[in-house]
RNA sequence: GCCUCGGUAGCUCAGCUGGAUAGAGCAACGGUUUUCUAAACCGUGGGUCACAGGUUCGAAUCCUGUCCGGGGUACCA
């Protein structure tokens, strides 16, 4: 549509002679209320014009249907110009989307970018929150893969710490050697019950010590649960031969049942980083910062960059005994991966609670003068809450991401089925069916919010089918493929231009042309939600567009074979698009 | 306290580089199937866009303040 800028600019040019840069021109796409297409903004011109909005609409409009083509009429309603465009233009557009092969695809742009999510730790299962991460941060890859991005996804396994430690010690002390094996339990839910078990002992301890005395603190503190926890630690930090192999016993536990997760979501990485290789990075920039400057030390040896100049605070990137905090390997790791990969951007897919977290680091790398600094992204997403509020891991309030995902398959199973809508299907078929329709509901529903608004997640109001749903959009999909195969489309035929098009058949073309700016934008912002929307109010169109026309029942050969490819497109773009969502599309259901 | 992100229909969400009478879905009510898949389509009802100022020809959108909610806030990650 950009087209209608330029020749826009030249009227007003030709007409008042004025020059404006082209983003001062405002159009946008017409109400459906009214008639035309596109409509230009004139109120912003009446100073040059020195007259009412609507005699310079009615200028503008008559120098455009002289001078462009394109334009079949046009009406002006204060100071909005309504401009129609031709059925051959809005055909010629449709052509160019048949014949063009680049039309889905943007050419490589050369650059590349990382994609850091999912980044779990290896002491519990997954849950809904997690889901979320996964799902945008693969969504994210995708979308900047088809802008034309190489993309590396990559993971960074929380597998060290106190945390883990207390999962081993509970499984040490009460676990009567139990493995997945022995119990049937999935890896990462054995060693997640050990973390509530130790909370649920660490929990007694520490009221047994306040009936003896202590303060809630010092009750916290000298635990002997906590104690011998922290030892453990300690001796993983030494390389303790028992500790390190139990730990590589249930870690192993855990990323086999990780694995089965991150298989059903339909997501995957390229290069997986584990903290315990990197946690002891990062000191020798703090040196670095040291000599620089950017960092200063205090009496007792703990470094610190001041950064009230940008509004922040101090902040503590080394203590005192010389040991790491959370931002000293973070600051370590980003440097590995620049160099291992050398990318142009990397994208922290985090949620927002670690919004600080990010700014400081970001800023950090900044000052010691890293040029690929600017290239860093925290993109932070808001927390996924039940009506009860926040997820508990420890109070068991947690929406589990295996059982939710069986759950909706299920649901999928039994919907279909009162439907009746899998005759003739094998049984491989069906249950591949029930599995697309049960993620696709799920991950639409994540995937449609923008990311940095928070979402409600009711786990007793089951997520919808219908409406504005992922099958919904599934099955669009499945309709029109259902249409093309009755009607034998081939899809390298060509397209005649139908003797005059219906309002709804220019509203899909208007719709289709939209795709490719989609992609950049979508990528440019990070949102997936872009992409939810524009493939659910395509969808829309099309089921309007099912219900209005004949497809397959008209006369004409050439009006049946243009509706034809229209559908096609249509299907070809939802399939696209819910790609980069990671849904996939069914050709039945 | 300070920083930050949110507040749009009963509910869940779009719209926010300023533009027409603020849009969808769910829920409620009514209609559409001898015709290409009714997980669909069409229609009705439902709004002080948290509140108050300001900028502008024009504000849900930008600015300031207030209220409400989430998150963060110097040795957790």
């Amino acid at each position: 549509m950009n087209f209608i800028i330029d020749e826009t600019a030249k009227a007003l040019k030709e007409l008042y002679g004025v020059e404006l840069d082209a983003n001062t021109i405002n159009i946008q796409e017409t109400r459906k209320e009214f008639d035309g297409q596109v409509t230009v903004v004139t109120f912003p011109f009446t100073r040059f014009s020195k007259k009412s909005p609507e005699q310079t609409g009615e200028d503008l409009g008559n120098f455009l249907l002289a001078h462009v083509d394109a334009i079949s009429s046009f009406n002006v309603i204060k100071g909005f110009l309504n401009l129609s465009l031709s059925d051959d233009y809005w055909f010629s557009i449709l052509d160019n989307m048949v014949k063009g092969k680049d039309y889905f695809t943007s050419p490589k742009n050369g650059q590349k970018v990382m994609v850091e999510y999912s980044s779990p730790n290896t002491n519990k299962p997954l849950h809904l929150g997690h889901v979320r991460n996964n799902l945008l941060g693969f969504s994210v890859s995708q979308l900047l893969e088809a802008a034309g991005y190489d993309v590396i996804k990559a993971n960074l396994v929380n597998d060290r710490g106190i945390h883990i430690c207390k999962s081993m010690l509970a499984w040490q002390k009460y676990g009567n050697g139990e493995t997945p094996d022995s119990s049937g339990l999935k890896g990462d839910k054995l060693v997640g019950n050990y973390y509530v078990l130790f909370d649920k002992e660490y929990k007694k301890e520490i009221e047994q010590l306040k009936a003896e005395g202590y303060t809630e603190e010092e009750a916290k503190k000298n635990a002997p649960l906590m104690l011998e926890a922290q030892e453990m630690l300690r001796q993983w930090e030494a390389g303790d031969e028992k500790v390190i192999a139990l730990w590589k016993t249930m870690n192993a536990w855990v990323y086999a049942g990780f694995d089965l997760t991150y298989k059903q979501l339909g997501v995957s990485f390229d290069k997986t980083y584990y903290e315990s290789d990197t946690y002891l990075l990062g000191k020798d920039i703090i040196e670095e910062g040291i000599e620089k400057g950017v960092f200063f030390k205090k009496e007792d040896n703990s470094v610190w960059i001041d950064l009230t100049d940008e509004g922040l605070d101090q902040k503590l990137v080394l203590r005192g005994d010389g040991t790491s905090v959370y931002i000293t390997q973070d600051l370590g790791t980003a440097q590995l991966k620049y160099d291992d990969f050398k990318m142009d951007k990397s994208i922290y897919v985090v949620g927002n609670e670690q919004d600080y977290h990010f700014k400081v680091l970001f800023l950090i790398l900044k000052k010691l003068g890293r040029p690929w600094a600017d290239g860093l992204y925290h993109l932070s997403y808001g927390m996924v809450d039940l009506p009860s509020g926040k997820m508990k891991s420890r109070e068991g309030t947690v929406v589990d991401a295996d059982d939710l995902i069986a759950d909706m398959i299920q649901t999928a199973k039994e919907r279909t089925e009162e439907l009746g809508k899998v005759e003739g299907f094998s049984d491989e078929e069906k249950e591949n069916l029930y599995r697309m329709i049960g993620l696709g509901a799920l991950k639409y529903f994540l995937l449609k919010v923008e990311p940095k608004k928070r979402l409600l997640f009711d786990p007793n109001e089951s997520i919808d089918f219908q409406g504005h749903t992922g099958p919904f959009v599934q099955y669009t999909h499945a309709r029109i493929k259902s249409v093309l195969s009755k009607g034998q489309f081939n899809a390298s035929g060509t397209v005649e231009k139908p003797k005059e098009l219906q309002g709804v058949e220019r509203d899909i073309i208007q719709e289709l042309i939209k795709y490719p700016e989609l992609i950049r934008t979508a990528a440019k912002d990070y949102s997936p939600a872009l992409i939810a929307n524009y493939v659910y109010d395509l969808a829309k169109l099309y089921n309007r567009f099912y219900h209005e026309v004949s497809i397959l029942k008209v006369e004409e050969e050439s009006l049946k074979q243009f509706r034809l490819h229209l559908s096609y497109l249509t299907a070809t773009v939802i399939a696209k698009g819910m790609g980069l969502l990671g849904i996939e599309v069914p050709e039945r259901m």
